[in-house]
DNA sequence: TGTACATCAGTGAACGCGCGTTCACTGATGTAC
DNA sequence: TGTACATCAGTGAACGCGCGTTCACTGATGTAC
């Protein structure tokens, strides 16, 4: 079995996951550029040198947000992808999941839309090289699918990154409806549904 | 003709050019967010005070360089648009004239990829509102187009948000090609056009 | 189990610094006559 | 054209404030015996 935490260790990550946490909420209406280290020490109730015992820097700090956010962005990737083959069904469902992650880690979603163009450069180089793995794990989902018999490996590569960029945009499309109506959310569902479906005729008619 | 503006009119246009000059050039390595007024003031050669002549804010700066920025996009999106039908020869001018632009506007394309979903919300706005502009421009010039006979209002302006997007992607993808190779660019170039190649596909069986 | 020492997450005072904003100002430009 | 007054872009001193970082510290937890 696994070696359970000291007392020390077990409250040492529990401030930490509190410092990700503030954070994250923080970064909700600002960059991370912007983000004061006093700010955080704050919003976690703790004096603002224990920020030091964490992390070297709001950068760093920065960094350990993109793991926690692409981790929880994994599995809605990996299931969007193998959902959204090319039948109508799939496609509206595989938007639905887009949508339902949304929903349930908006801060995530928002943190990686902000900060992959953002003004913190190991931030966005960290973002960056996770979805560069996003997109060859995607390939490798859809090289399993029978219609990619005869695609080449650059080709599957860039299908992989239309999605992948797709699925952001989309993301971040619904985030901007989080406050709003239900018919807005509505409408954002239709067109990221004809998008995909474009992209999935694309496909289906690659090699004719 | 046109009126001549005074001496003081006309050297105060050219101190508000300074300003978004000056700006441009810091945002290239950080966010709307975090600039600093008197980093501004420090650029130009001026007292900070001088700044509030000018804008109320470093928001209202940034607003300004939006309008500054997507002017500057628009001829490069409208000549995309209609160059990029389906040939194969019209797309690799498409994503020519996209290189193009990164290379003569690098800051420009680089503000506006970063602040589109940056800190500050009156920027992150007026920036949306102005491609939701350009995607209805684009739908126009799409409408044009013979391929379009049956295409419903909705999924003209659906494959205009996809165009305008794809182009976005794609100008950033060059940005990080700027200090690199001709081979990194060559391989940018490459993806884009086979993205680009695949929605065309998509266009043209949409109807089937 | 108990004792003596080591570790180390979190503290709190102190620092020098640059920030945004205010205010009354100056002097070149504009305007009215 | 010349004069007298108004405008206003840019100045410079001053303010209070919060910032990031340093340092020696404390006291609970961990470890060796």
């Amino acid at each position: 079995m696994s070696h359970t935490l000291g007392i020390r260790q077990a409250q040492k990550q529990k401030t930490r996951q509190a410092f990700l946490d503030a954070a994250l909420a923080l970064l909700e209406e600002q960059s991370l550029s912007s983000l004061g280290l006093r700010e955080v020490t704050r919003a976690v109730g703790v004096a603002p040198t224990a920020f030091y015992r964490h992390f070297r820097s709001t950068a760093d700090l920065g960094v350990a947000l993109v793991d926690e956010a692409l981790g929880s962005l994994h599995p809605m990737v990996r299931t969007t992808v193998s959902t959204a083959g090319d039948s109508e069904e799939r496609i509206t469902r595989a938007i639905e999941l887009i949508a339902h992650h949304v929903d349930s880690h908006p801060a995530h979603v928002r943190f990686i839309a902000r900060e992959r163009h953002g003004g913190v450069q190991p931030v966005r180089e960290a973002i960056q090289s996770q979805l560069a793995r996003f997109a060859e794990e995607v390939k490798a989902e859809l090289a399993k699918d029978p219609q990619a018999e005869g695609w080449s490996d650059d080709d599957l590569l860039m299908l992989a990154h239309l999605y992948v960029d797709q699925m952001l945009i989309t993301a971040s499309l619904f985030l901007e409806t989080l406050e709003g109506s239900e018919d807005e959310r509505e409408r954002v569902s239709q067109i990221a549904t004809r998008q995909m479906r474009l992209i999935s005729i694309g496909r289906r008619h690659w090699l004719d």
